[in-house]
DNA sequence: ATTTACCGAACGAACGTTCGAACGGAAGCG
DNA sequence: CGCTTCCGTTCGAACGTTCGTTCGGTAAAT
């Protein structure tokens, strides 16, 4: 039984750094437009010597995703720990969320537009972490409506409504001329709260902010790819 | 000087027929995942018959897009023709948007999902028309904002997020047990103008619905589920 | 001596596209 | 009318390329 002193770290830091170049090739051309030789030149390891790493093309993307959503379900679950307010659970949702994606841009966009690309069992073990973020969102829309808010609406498409908001930023947000995380999730979160007509039609702007002003203390965390 | 006399009409019709498939193939298996043979397969047409009608897979996903964007920007157009109100242009635009994808579910993906996919002239020719149609929903906004409403958002961020919830649908609606265009409709456009916390935090239902009450003939009906 | 890391070369399959020939009906002509 | 010419349509077969993956081997480290 051999102890391999070396090897363990040092292959898990190479497999990173193959994921890393994967997840840029893929975000560029598309699971199905890569090609594992395309990744082979852009992590500068050879064809073959990238199986020494993984199994297959599909492993590849599937490391990246499962690594991605976990640990920005991990981020949320710790954001949210000891939060009591529905409304600013909500508003952590958002700026967590939002964060992230503009932090990960790569992996996210992979997250968001690569979701039909998995089969079999890889594809079930990220929907079932997709399936627990959502339920998350949704279980903080009920205590809301509990809370009497939002009583009228129709929770699916409320909450799937403000993932469409966040998760569609990949397709148009640039970093050198949009706001960043913190000022676009505190736009997304509000025009979800009270929509874009603060008052009724006219002009009044309320102080639109109940909480979530010091969530900053929060979200400082290590994370790494 | 041939003049034919069947040819022209029956080539157009067949081609559509031949559309209709790879548009069906293409949603399926995305576009690099989609294979001319699939496509041949799908339609009956043989895999050499094709080129007879198309110059290449690239013209194929070109043709659907175009069509389908010129379709929903020119029905977009004319159901805003004589608006005066911009909130009600507003409800129209997001009633139109949400009509179009549900009933064409196929080509909307592929226009969302599919926006990288085409190179070179196609691909301007598709931006310019996208361009033409983000045009009109920014214009809408700022016509609002010119009446004093929503004077504290970013005009980019917001109609870039209600995009966001527009086009996000294809990702999860289900027509079996999700609204209708219409429920749909009033629903993300509510959210967008009012948020989901009608009134400021408490439960009031204001009568939330300045115009637009009577777009067309279509059924007033609330969302359920 | 065994295991691990790595890679050049090759595998068979699938890709988008093209070729060359066959088919079928209308047009030209006696 | 028969016969030929022509042209749009169709497709089996093949083109050359690229795909994901594997094989067989070398070099170094344990």
């Amino acid at each position: 039984m051999p102890k391999p002193s070396v090897p363990q770290p040092e292959r898990q830091e190479k497999l990173q750094v193959i994921l890393r170049h994967a997840a840029q090739v893929f975000c560029e051309k598309g699971y199905e437009g890569a090609s594992i030789r395309d990744i082979s030149r852009s992590s500068g390891v050879s064809l073959a010597g990238l199986y020494h790493y993984i199994k297959s093309k599909q492993q590849l993307l599937y490391l990246i995703q499962i690594h991605t959503f976990k640990t920005i379900l991990a981020q949320l679950e710790n954001s949210l720990s000891g939060v009591m307010e529905p409304v600013e659970k909500l508003r952590i949702l958002v700026h967590n969320h939002l964060d992230y994606f503009l932090q990960h841009p790569v992996e996210m966009k992979l997250l968001a537009h690569e979701d039909e690309a998995l089969e079999g069992t890889f594809r079930k073990e990220v929907l079932e972490v997709k399936r627990r973020y959502v339920e998350i969102a949704l279980e903080i829309f009920e205590e809301m409506r509990g809370a009497g808010v939002a009583r009228r609406l129709n929770p699916r498409v409320a909450v799937l409504s403000l993932f469409g908001m966040m998760n569609w930023t990949y397709t148009w947000h640039r970093a050198e001329m949009d706001p960043r995380a913190d000022a676009l999730a505190e736009t997304i979160a509000g025009m979800f709260l009270h929509g874009v007509m603060n008052g009724h039609g006219d002009t009044r702007a309320k102080s639109v902010r109940p909480a979530g002003a010091r969530l900053r203390n929060r979200r400082a965390r290590a994370d790494n790819l």
